[in-house]
DNA sequence: TTGTATGCGTTATCAA
DNA sequence: TTGATAACGCATACAA
């Protein structure tokens, strides 16, 4: 009585569409032998080639009601068998798991979409192996290009020679390799750490702890320089004290364990500190979760920003103050990237591979505040 | 100077595999000149088929070695063209945004893989246009079999006739369709609804709020009369001015704000409540921050339970009492019976779809508390 | 134990 | 303006 769904499709009688049989594809052929025509005809009219131009409208019409009646969809494999084009773009996650990836995902399918194109997933479960059983998979199925979104574990340069070797424009999101054969996708981290220190450092905080990323990450680096960079401009000193850094580690969701135990270990030590720079957001919860328990409430004691913006950061308590990495362009980005790449394939062009910085933005919410007040001692 | 990745690939000298040119495929014929023997031979050998038990083991090996060492790969499209078989599953979600969709496809994923399949990935967006848009693409694709994660909004019967008409076995995830031929995997939301209940009488909470789901959802009436069967049988009252209802809307997302102005409502009302049991986690965030930022404390002086486990419910503050929904499990097996589908179509049996009511679990975090103290006058 | 021939559904070339 | 034909890469029935 409470679904409403069982109203919902109209109840127009049968889905009509091929009375025929049960499993009985519908080919080229039937609508050829349907309309009277020849299987070349039909060719050129449904897929509107170049020849359509000299071909009677008479003749399109009747080929097109013939198509439509008959149920006619074309075969792609088969298509491919002649055309040698797929429709088909394979996308490998390091991890599905990390939250960075839904948004970068969507992104990544909106814009294949737009283009016909339809993606084959794979997640390599952060496992080499797995990660090269399922490119051979998708070479196996002749993806026209590849996108790799690796944004917490290193892809190894092999990738890159097989593929480029076969002309297959690939793209990574989240991780650029050396080497101008794979294009890449990437938030400008320097950029990205500054905005977040320079807001603290606008709101007054002057004794600031840092929680870096770990080593293995491709972002840690970076990050680290804009901080530093622009600690050095406004003459802020960095208590190297209060700095720590996430350890390797290849859960993607391991920052939030990783946070809480660090901003445990710098509770400890005594040092006063008015607000706390961490890593990625899952860091900064973790932070949070730890002041918290210690009695040090955020932001009215210690301010905290983040990284990323992944969904939770606006939902939790408090909502995070974050540098936003604009994930769904990102993922739109890469699309229109290797989208070029087969272009120019198609058309034997040359084609260079390219290298996108994308700009972060600063989202302020409630976990940062004037530090008038603030104080962990 | 930190980036490690930069060592991270053996410097093996050049990846070898195929010294060949650029794009050229290796085909069966190449393997088959290379090694001295026949397309057919070669064919047989490769796919380990039944007449491989006569091939001298000789032939094999030396057919064997020249395909590894021209870096022979399989056509899939054309292996498709004979087999009628392309190793491609659909996969269909109507909003990937929504957190309860990672988990699920993360056992999809992993399930296929076991099987050798890929998964073509098609996000709805809870759009019925793309939706169709999405299936036509899907069969032209010949995916074998259709998985369907349709948590938040209606699949039309159009799917169901459609796809069945063409045996192509499916199965959707969250929700089902009326008749028998889609299979279908869910939760038991009657259990679930009554475990959460429980949980708070158990812990002495006798007056309890609650944010029911959208009507449009599923979900929403069985989980509701899981609730009423419970308070019926311990004789627990409960105050129809203390529930509410989520208003039905397209967003999965949603269901934060919706929580949180709901629960605003609730307090409006001044009615006492040591406990909410809302919908979903979701729900629950919205309102542990509704009751926070009225100084209501959760859980001293406040009970909240949620419904799925998301991933951000084990992380947020105070983190959530929830029924878990063994989404990964419920992907896991979604595969399994497409699979047995597949199989049985291939062996021309007939096979019968299948209903599976997944049992939820009961995870007891920081979000509930003993009634003692409780209170929200 | 292995090879030959055929066709899957499509498109492109050429001929009519 | 349209049709006949061949070929894409593979797997199978049949022949050897």
């Amino acid at each position: 009585m409470d679904e409403l769904w069982q109203n919902d499709g109209n109840p127009r009688g049968l889905p009509l569409k091929r009375a025929s049989g049960k499993n009985q594809m519908v080919t080229m052929r039937d609508v050829a032998e349907d309309s009277g025509f020849s299987p070349a005809t039909v060719s050129i009219v449904l897929n509107n080639a170049p020849l359509a131009r000299y071909i009677a409208p008479a003749t399109k019409k009747r080929i097109e009601e013939a198509a439509k009646k008959l149920g006619y969809r074309p075969n792609a494999m088969a298509r491919f068998l002649r055309s040698k084009r797929s429709h088909t773009v394979g996308l490998v996650f390091f991890d599905i798991t990390d939250p960075f990836c839904t948004p970068v995902m969507r992104g990544i399918e909106n814009a294949l979409y737009q283009s016909s194109y339809v993606p084959i997933f794979a997640d390599a479960h952060n496992q080499r192996n797995r990660f090269e059983r399922y490119l051979e998979m998708l070479l196996e199925h002749h993806v026209e290009a590849l996108i790799v979104v690796a944004n917490w574990l290193v892809v190894d340069i092999h990738v890159l020679a097989d593929l480029s070797k076969r002309n297959i424009p690939a793209a990574t999101i989240g991780w650029e390799l050396p080497g101008d054969t794979v294009s890449s996708v990437m938030v400008d981290n320097e950029t990205g750490g500054r905005m977040a220190l320079e807001h603290l450092h606008q709101l007054g905080h002057r004794k600031i702890a840092f929680i870096r990323g770990p080593k293995m990450l491709i972002d840690s680096a970076p990050r680290w320089r804009g901080v530093q960079k622009f600690a050095h401009s406004v003459g802020l000193e960095i208590d190297p004290a209060l700095v720590l850094q996430l350890p390797d580690s290849f859960d993607p969701n391991s920052g939030f364990e990783g946070g809480h135990r660090l901003t445990e270990e710098l509770l400890q030590k005594k040092k006063k500190f008015t607000a706390l720079m961490a890593f990625d957001d899952l860091t900064a919860l973790g932070a949070i979760r730890a002041l918290t328990k210690a009695g040090v409430k955020v932001p009215e004691h210690c301010s905290v920003t983040g990284f990323d913006d992944v969904a939770m950061s606006a939902l939790s308590a408090p909502s995070l103050t974050t540098v936003r990495q604009p994930l769904e362009a990102m993922g739109t980005n890469a699309v229109n990237i290797v989208m070029e790449g087969i272009k120019a394939g198609l058309e034997k062009r040359e084609w260079n591979s390219v290298r996108q910085k994308m700009n972060p933005e600063l989202v302020i919410r409630d976990s940062t505040r004037d530090v008038a007040h603030s104080s962990t001692d």
